[in-house]
DNA sequence: AATCACGTCAACCGCTGTATT
DNA sequence: GAATACAGCGGTTGACGTGAT
């Protein structure tokens, strides 16, 4: 016999998810933390499935969450990433903490692709397109190049990783010390207030949704009006039980799903991914640091 | 003002590997 | 060891917004 069925699949609501059912969630997880999904219908009585409330909360909810437009150096090292890494999103998104790996996965799909395309079609290196003006200074067959030789040094030294044996020189690093994941022990005791500090999200949104509500309520009877009281007393109430949010915190506690990415994973896997990503992340910033100039 | 085409992105779907019973 | 559910990932869809006609 397995396990026992998370949740009851008749019943289940789909689509957009509202102000109060964001609320909801983020309470749940305020009080219990990310993960045990499979638990939020039945302790929040959310009528959405573990799934949902995983993918809401990793996408949209959870503390640390840049929205908007990508920088340049986003753009720049999504591109790098993705002719490393190929289309694992997750694995790009755990090098930008800020970003989901959907959105990544969005913005490469919309923006980067066709801005690639363009870029083989057309002579872009003497024009001077948004970001990737950035490699004006070098030829495109330079910056091939360049690209192509790194790809083939982090392939050799994940090759060389994988073949050592474990009690090799590899770096003893705690998972604390990898750079570019110093949130994945501190995500585990993540304050009540750092996972308020998206406050400022929910606010925001519930303003937006209260709006629109307002609008396509205007003619309907008093019982839209008593949404609308709940909305918004839910919002003012959202809204003044946080404290103002603490970018640096974000920084250093989020991006749960990189951490879980490496949940279960052995030492040895752990080991050599460590000096893969410690590697990848020298080559990034350095790659970056040059095209900045 | 109406309609159409296109772009964006939140959310869903289906699959895979892992955990649990 | 088998059966089943969970967690996570990448691909896809569809609703919505915006600009062009």
């Amino acid at each position: 016999m397995g396990r026992p069925p998370c949740c009851d699949k008749t019943g289940v609501k789909k689509g957009p998810w509202t102000p109060e059912e964001d609320i909801m969630l983020v309470s749940f997880v305020q009080e219990h933390g990310p993960g045990n999904w499979r638990t939020v219908p039945t302790h929040t009585g959310l009528r959405r499935c573990s799934k949902s409330c995983r993918l809401r909360w990793t996408n949209y909810l959870r503390p640390g969450i840049k929205r908007g437009s990508f920088s340049d150096q986003e753009e720049k090292m999504i591109i790098q990433l993705q002719a490393l890494l190929g289309n694992k999103w997750a694995a790009i998104a755990s090098y930008l903490p800020e970003r989901t790996d959907n959105d990544i996965k969005n913005y490469w799909n919309t923006h980067l692709k066709k801005k690639l395309k363009k870029l083989e079609t057309s002579d872009l290196y003497s024009n001077d397109g948004h970001c990737l003006s950035t490699y004006n200074s070098t030829s495109r067959g330079q910056w091939e190049r360049t690209l192509q030789a790194d790809i083939n040094t982090a392939k050799q030294a994940l090759q060389n990783a994988l073949s050592l044996d474990k009690s090799s020189t590899i770096p003893d690093y705690t998972i604390t010390d990898i750079g570019c994941y110093p949130f994945i022990k501190q995500e585990a005791k993540m304050s009540t207030t750092t996972y308020a500090s998206n406050a400022e999200n929910i606010a925001k949104l519930l303003k937006q949704w209260t709006k629109r509500e307002s609008t396509n309520n205007s003619e309907q009877s008093k019982a839209s009006s008593s949404t609308q009281y709940s909305c918004n007393n839910a919002m003012t109430e959202y809204s003044s039980s946080f404290e103002p949010s603490n970018s640096d915190q974000f920084s250093q506690a989020t991006t749960p799903e990189a951490a879980g990415k490496f949940h279960g994973e052995s030492k040895r896997e752990m080991d050599d991914e460590t000096q893969l990503s410690v590697m990848l992340e020298s080559w990034l910033f350095d790659e970056n640091d040059d095209l900045l100039i």
